[in-house]
RNA sequence: CGGGGCGUAGCUCAGCCAGGUAGAGUGCCGGCUUUGGGAGCCGGUGGUCGCCGGUUCGAAUCCGGCCGCCCCGACCA
């Protein structure tokens, strides 16, 4: 491809609402445009390395028995009726209605739709098990969508769905999925890793995420150095009684205290010169329509996915004012566990066993109380593990301290079990003549996010730095003097010596200066960069360099240029 | 949804406080010169100052409403 063809718009100065380097770097090189909040053009570039992706997507999949359809963007509201999403998913799911006012999503994703291909095409266990995939747009009406490509509400998924008659043979696809995924992920040049994870929207058993480790992602990873366990912020463990304790000391009667205007555990600390630790925070959330009472130790947060998981509900929500009031007969910031009513469902982090001499709201506006006593004043009903996990706390599996790093997920794996296809009625025969339910997997990786996160691990100040796999292009020719006769006519012979030795060139025949050819192949980060100029020819050679270590020149004759870097990235590749 | 910020040339921004001919750099077009890291000189193109309304002799500037974009937060009591 001629430069002067590709329609390669780049830009010398940051565009001014980019903040992190793959939103930045992807409008400045040319590959992005945005068309409205959170959806974006792919310009050239980028659809060449979406198509790259896209390629070791395939192959890798198509190794593991997966086999590709493609399903419609736009679904019947009927579909998501009969699991609940249709309102489960709440403002996430983008819906519209037709000329006869039925009512349709935009598919945020498709279970439904495939479980309702699956109930009406796969009777017999022997038709099991079933692997599909496809590669399409997606779209989520994001809250707040950023970061360019990496939190769009219009994006490029890839979504896999498997059917089954047994466990055992789920675990297999489940396995093989991992495996492809990791591979995918390698190719990609990308430094992932696999971690336990919380299911989400999506529902379900085991699932993994896989996390590209990144200062800019927008996850919490937990991992631990000593054993190599990994989860994700949603699904980290504590463990129970393992928490430092402030000094023990004799038991206190239970008093009110006067805390005007103190609501927080900030507050009331500072007022009463207490330890955090020493603190009873006591959240009130609506879930599923009945309310519930969670506690932690003060200096904690509760997490609402672990909250949700003991609950075994669909979805959890701080109490609304109003509710509180109702309930505790205190304004939101006074509330305790003391004196809540018999109907509140109590649930206590273990971080709280057997804890004395608390601070706790007074169910009073403007009280708190002092010398709360787990077992003596309030009993929970149930203890579980709550609180947030954050870097420092001990490993769940062998004690040593959690490492907390951010990561950007660029795939997620879960074992849904029957959840869709009992709700739908997707049943198979069995052997035995019995229908039952589907066991089913899903497999989602995001393509768009894969291009962003190679570019958050793969950029210097100068541009983004492509892996050879996906790049858009493998070698870039820079003629540096287009008025030279002898140097036009040598780009021109090596562009086609590139052609016939099976490189993807991209010619910059811009009349340009060197300067400008220079920081623009800096930018766009073609991972070869062949230099043609009347400086080597004088010599009988030309300049190639790798773009990451753009010092490491090597001359060459022109004729033998392009199988050279042929074979230099052959010898990397493997 | 709440709070904050911004909206002026393709892009990055100044001008607004204190109303009076719409600017800079860059890009783009033409010419000359130059040609190994975003060159130089000369000339030029390019803007309903987000939209609607109000105040005023006069509004990019002041006031009100709306729209769009960005950032922070979205209940952790």
């Amino acid at each position: 491809m001629r430069w002067s063809q590709a329609f390669i718009p780049t830009l010398k100065e940051d565009p001014a609402d980019a903040e992190v380097a793959s939103h930045r770097l992807m409008v400045r090189a040319g590959l992005l445009r945005p068309v409205a909040r959170g959806i974006y053009t792919y310009l050239p570039l980028m659809q060449r390395v979406l198509l790259k992706v896209q390629r070791i997507v395939r192959e890798e999949l198509d190794r593991i028995g997966a086999v590709e359809l493609v399903m419609p963007i736009l679904s019947p509201a009927e579909l998501w009726r009969e699991t609940g999403r249709w309102d489960l998913y709440g403002d996430l799911m983008m819906r519209l209605e037709d000329r006869h006012d039925r009512a349709y999503a935009l598919g945020p994703t498709h279970e439904e739709v495939i479980t309702d291909l699956a109930r009406q095409e796969v009777r017999s266990y022997r038709d099991l098990p079933v692997n599909l995939y496809q590669i399409q747009t997606k779209f989520r009406d994001e809250i707040r969508p950023r970061f360019g490509v990496m939190r769009a509400r219009e994006f490029v998924m890839k979504d896999g769905y498997s059917f089954h008659a047994d466990a055992a043979s789920l675990a297999e696809t489940y396995d093989a999925y991992v495996e492809a995924y990791g591979r995918i992920f390698e190719r990609c040049g990308l430094g992932f890793r696999a971690v336990e994870a919380s299911s989400g929207a999506i529902g379900g058993d085991e699932n993994h995420e896989f996390m590209v480790l990144a200062d800019t992602g927008e996850s919490l990873v937990l991992s631990c150095g000593a054993c190599g366990y990994a989860a994700s912020e949603e699904r980290a463990e504590g463990v129970p009684a393992a928490h430092d304790l402030p000094p023990g000391h004799a038991p206190n009667p239970l008093e009110e205290v006067h805390t005007p205007e103190r609501k927080t555990v900030e507050d009331v600390a500072a007022l009463l010169e207490r330890d955090h630790r020493s603190f009873v925070k006591t959240l009130l959330f609506d879930a599923d329509g009945t309310t519930t009472a969670a506690l932690v130790r003060g200096d904690r947060e509760i997490n609402e996915e672990k909250l949700k998981r003991h609950l075994g509900v669909q979805r959890v929500e701080m109490a609304s004012p109003e509710r509180v009031r109702e309930i505790t007969g205190a304004a939101v910031g006074y509330a305790g566990p003391h004196t809540l009513p018999d109907d509140v469902r109590i649930v206590a982090d273990y971080s709280l066993a057997g804890r004395g001499d608390l601070v706790a709201g007074a169910n009073r506006t403007d009280w708190h109380v002092t010398g709360l006593e787990i077992g003596r004043d309030v009993e929970p009903d149930e203890w579980a593990d709550l609180m947030t996990i954050v870097g420092g706390d001990p490993c769940p599996r062998c004690g040593a301290a959690l490492e907390e790093t951010r990561g950007i997920e660029v795939g997620h794996v879960f074992k849904l079990g029957a959840k869709y296809s009992a709700a739908m009625g997707a049943t198979f025969q069995d052997e035995d003549g019995e229908q039952r339910p589907f066991l089913m997997g899903c497999y989602g990786l995001g393509v768009t996010r894969v291009v962003a996160a190679a570019i958050e691990q793969n950029h210097d100040e100068g541009g983004i730095a492509w892996p050879v796999p996906i790049a858009p292009y493998e070698v870039e020719l820079i003629p540096l003097n287009m008025d030279s006769p002898e140097v036009v006519e040598t780009a021109e012979r090596l562009y086609e010596s590139c052609r016939a030795v099976g490189l993807e060139a991209l010619l910059d025949d811009r009349p340009d200066r060197a300067g400008s050819k220079f920081a623009d192949a800096d930018l766009i980060g073609i991972p070869w960069r062949i230099v043609i100029g009347d400086r080597g020819l004088a010599d009988g050679v030309v300049e190639a360099a790798p773009r990451e270590a753009k010092a490491d020149v090597e001359k060459l004759p022109p004729d033998e240029a392009a199988a050279l870097v042929r074979e230099r990235i052959e010898a990397r590749r493997r």
